[in-house]
DNA sequence: ATAAATACTGTTTATTATATCAGTGTTCAT
DNA sequence: ATGAACACTGATATAATAAACAGTATTTAT
């Protein structure tokens, strides 16, 4: 969110504890007087920079038609997902819980479980639709069913893979046509691990600072 | 306190869940429409009885001088985005509220802001990597940076666009080179309008009966 | 039964607020 | 140094809103 300048934030915080302290919104005249202002203009051109930048929402025409878009407390101690790190560059272990934040998800949007995230390194499984920097959504579980998606450690690295298991081996499959397919004879399939089945991604455009 | 007749309830609870939805009071004519009132008066009345009850104090002159004593629980709706329908299949209208769902997710995550979800219809923003039955994380807002992706109202239909502004023409990209740009001279530049800024989405890769 | 409180209609007026048009400096990044 | 965003003044039109006055039914509790 585009960051209000220093006039901009008094008026909106004016706006906020009027509205606070009275539960309807200030008229522009009354925010005007507030700051001395000789003309209501000033007050006029302030909101709609304030309406630009997202923090309120004018209703034209509407006496005290000032909308806070309340900024979220990130404190909120809602269920939530882990996010252990990122796949494909290194070995998420989330027995150690060493995880670098929690995404303000509820667990019930994927279908509940036992979930974690992962940050997507590459451009293994693009023609899935998962880009590089997606944080993908991983439900733990040690079995997924034939053809489905899922995160696996393969030699300490983890990975997004779809996973095909024949009666005498196991393919690993990335959803790039440059990529080439991992197969091991059912001997070796304890030098891979299944750590959980993918249940769908987050993306977040820009960088909010949780990642 | 002194109980409100069942009618002085039912203008209450409008009162209340005006207030919440909008962050400001109702008019009195806006009460009047609601109730389908032939007068005014009919809410003065009804207004001034429930502030004798002490439900409610109202300021002489002011408009939308309304104040909620008992003051409904503003704080009680965890942190959520609403889920207003789709895009490029019909016109989502957040001022009718008439949003499907709310996704159990922090708008934090998004960047804050007036934040609304629509689910993504086709394949025309597929090289955006945003595919069919993804569902986008819109934030409200009239204008966009250049190049940026944008939720935009063509005709009536809502569509997910890269918009590029320039001096003489407004251009609508989409991400998919089987689709032809849409360019608009300045003077047809209100034939579109935009809805709202893209920042993210979240795919569910089965469906959990939230869409 | 009857007064008091409630639930309204109808009309007019005054006031409150917002919108619009036309400007002037100032700051700030390129 | 030059435009763009910001921070304002000033005047006027118009819409939105509340207040006031004058009533009529209906319900509710004595």
């Amino acid at each position: 969110m585009k960051k209000l300048t220093d006039k901009q934030s008094k008026i909106y915080e004016f706006i906020a504890s009027w509205q606070m302290k009275k539960s309807y919104p200030p008229t522009q005249a009354e925010i005007r007087d507030h700051f001395g202002f000789g003309s209501q203009n000033a007050v006029r051109s302030h909101l709609a920079l304030i309406e630009r930048k997202g923090y309120i929402r004018l209703s034209l025409g509407k006496a005290r038609g000032i909308k806070l878009i309340q900024i979220p407390n990130l404190f909120s101690k809602e269920p939530s997902i882990p996010l252990l790190g990122s796949i494909a560059a290194g070995v998420p272990l989330w027995e150690e819980q060493n995880f670098e934040d929690h995404l303000p998800i509820s667990p019930a949007l994927f279908g509940g479980g036992e979930l974690f995230a992962l940050k997507v390194i590459g451009e293994s499984m693009i023609d899935a639709g998962i880009r590089n920097g997606d944080v993908a959504i991983i439900r733990r579980q040690d079995v997924v069913d034939n053809g489905e998606i899922a995160a696996v450690l393969i030699d300490h690295e983890a990975t997004l893979k779809r996973v095909f298991l024949s009666s005498d081996s196991l393919i690993l499959k990335s959803e790039n046509a440059t990529f080439k397919n991992f197969e091991y004879p059912m001997s070796e399939k304890n030098l891979i691990r299944i750590l959980g089945r993918y249940m769908g991604i987050v993306r977040m455009e820009k960088n909010r600072g949780f990642l």
